[in-house]
DNA sequence: GTTAAGATTGAATGCGCTTTCAAAGCCATA
DNA sequence: TATGGCTTTGAAAGCGCATTCAATCTTAAC
């Protein structure tokens, strides 16, 4: 069917590799000691033997069995990462950040999703610590900042979403609540007053950092916050679709919605798409993550943009600075407003 | 900051375990092969013995080493995934299939993405023979069907979007050329005579077969195939955004657009957008492969879906089947056009 | 020309578990 | 009671590698 493609030159992937270090060592004509050594840089070797040593691993395809190394030095050169929901178009860029920058390290990252359990997520730390990873990555934990700590104990672990620093733990902390205030204050400079807020799911402590900015841009405008327009949502499509529905039907006055991520924005364009409200003629709407979809949204959705990619990255980095030994100092840029297409001047006052 | 998550009971996943076969051994009073015969159901083991290791295990908190059981059993429980880009929509949903299939078993995933590209696909699997994983799991490859049946010789191997079987090889295949043969079909039925189709990247099996759907739908209806109407895309957004620039550009005359995926599509209503032709009212619109986010897009995208979540699974339970000796007959479900708010009865023809 | 310190190298041990292999225990049969 | 065939169990040998320890070879200083 496809066999178009030219298969790279080395193939030797589907071959079982059988070439054990001991073999290499013999081909080389020297001890296993000596080719371990060479394969980790742990000691000085002479020229001869290394080169001895490189070409017998070259002729022999020799390709070290990480189990064997995990058991023996007690690294395994692979990373846990624990993910709430790999099928998420947020996580996705996180694991693919980090996938780019252990990959080079010549690190493997094992992924496993808690789906925002807090039990599973335990289930997963214990996984990755009975595999033996080097270090840990939790994106959005659920677990309580002593748990993490206590995982921090026993290995380089880096969290983010949350603000938290000891010997072994790093953290990531994204400005959920300067991002919700310029994505206020951008609605409220076209003039909008009445701009409803669609809350993420309050479980999460972004959710409510984003919730205090909505408030606070309204206070420093001078603007009296007005419960009934803030509409809780739970993060999901459906959520901001929901939403729409009940202000619509409540027959609340509003010229602006601004929603806790794009999701919900999604689900809130919809929704004013069934009533028949033109984004942004009629209603502006502002996102919150910047979602690689929402660039494609019609209109395209204004929103915050979430450096999701470059909190993989970071995330990855840091681990691997505190396994060399280093503290990280990793910081994550801050909150940067993308005005697109679904947001506009205030055109009447309904 | 987040406390109040109350942690679940058996945190001992922070406590690094040191606890070793042996000491369950020596705490029960059996000999560590007793115990190993017990955690693998190798042998018969008296009940009286039995108990006491299950006793010894829990009380110790016991967790057997991965690395050390690979290493000595050959079998790490383990499942390698090959995927092209694990940030990708459609992928997500797939690898969440994988995960959830694979998890109640006992066995891990391991994700690794190819970016499409055959080296790094190779490498991938080089890697994942190294580790030692019982069976891989390959997404779309990119690889010649022999690289695929040669590292079928090592382990179990299911590959999706192909058609191929083998010893320790299973594929599984989504019917494309029907899938797209449904939704011209659907297009045709609402009156449209000049549909334009975005292809997918030619380069994939899948999108060539997207192609020849469109062509025999347009053929059974008697309809003549107008190349001009044809753009090749890349399955990104942008190309459906440019695709949609180019019929406009060029004055092509058409009432209907039917993409080879639901990225493009998106582009394409963008596209559409921008020119002020509405859908469905102007141009009526119909993607492929029903993204979780297509039903939140405005109008909701009429699409064909495929099952990636359901591919996911039943890819992992086959490679387990293979795995414990049984050849798998996992067939996936056909495809089903689902009709949304993207596509309606032509109204003129411009 | 010696000797001590330093640089290389190899032998041996162990990581934690699975898996023969053989010994020991069991029962039934003769 | 003795014998053979099964079953349960333990001792021991690795799996492939890292690493400690000691031996060998250099080199420099006396």
């Amino acid at each position: 069917m496809n066999n178009k493609n030219k298969d790279p030159a080395p193939l030797r992937a589907a071959s079982k590799s059988p070439v054990t270090l001991e073999m290499v060592a013999k081909l080389a004509g020297v001890s296993p000691s000596t080719v371990s050594r060479i394969l980790n840089g742990t000691a000085v070797v002479s020229d001869a033997k290394r080169e001895a040593v490189v070409e017998a691993t070259k002729t022999l395809g020799f390709v070290p069995n990480p189990l064997a190394r995990g058991l023996a030095g007690g690294r395994t050169f692979s990373i846990g990462v624990v993910t709430q929901a790999i099928d998420s178009p947020f996580y996705g860029a996180a694991l693919r950040g980090i996938e780019d920058e252990l990959d080079p390290a010549g690190y493997s990252p094992l992924f496993m999703s808690a789906h925002w359990d807090p039990v599973a997520e335990a289930r997963c730390l214990e996984v990755l610590h009975a595999r033996r990873v080097d270090g840990i990555v939790v994106l959005m934990p659920r677990l309580s900042d002593a748990a993490l700590q206590a995982s921090a104990q026993a290995l380089p672990v880096v969290v983010t979403g949350r603000e938290l620093r000891a010997a072994q733990l790093f953290s990531l902390n994204f400005d959920n609540f300067t991002g919700a205030l310029r994505a206020t204050e951008h609605l409220l400079a076209l003039g909008h007053t009445r701009i409803a807020f669609i809350t993420g799911d309050e479980e999460h402590p972004d959710a409510s950092e984003r919730h205090r900015g909505y408030r606070a841009a309204l206070q420093a405008a001078g603007i009296s916050f007005d419960p009934q327009l803030v509409v809780p949502g739970k993060y999901h499509e459906i959520s901001g679709l929901e939403a729409v529905n009940h202000l619509v039907a409540k027959k609340r006055k509003f010229t602006a919605i601004f929603a806790a991520n794009d999701q919900m924005a999604a689900g809130a364009a919809l929704g004013l798409f069934q009533h028949g409200l033109r984004v942004p003629e009629d209603v502006s709407l502002v996102g919150f993550d910047d979602l690689p979809t929402s660039v494609y949204a019609t209109p395209p959705l204004s929103t915050i943009h979430q450096p999701a990619y470059e909190l993989g990255r970071l995330a990855a980095a840091s681990v691997l600075q505190m396994i060399a030994g280093t503290q990280p100092t990793a910081e994550l840029p801050s909150p940067e407003l993308l005005v697109r297409g679904s947001s506009a001047q205030v055109r009447s006052s309904p």
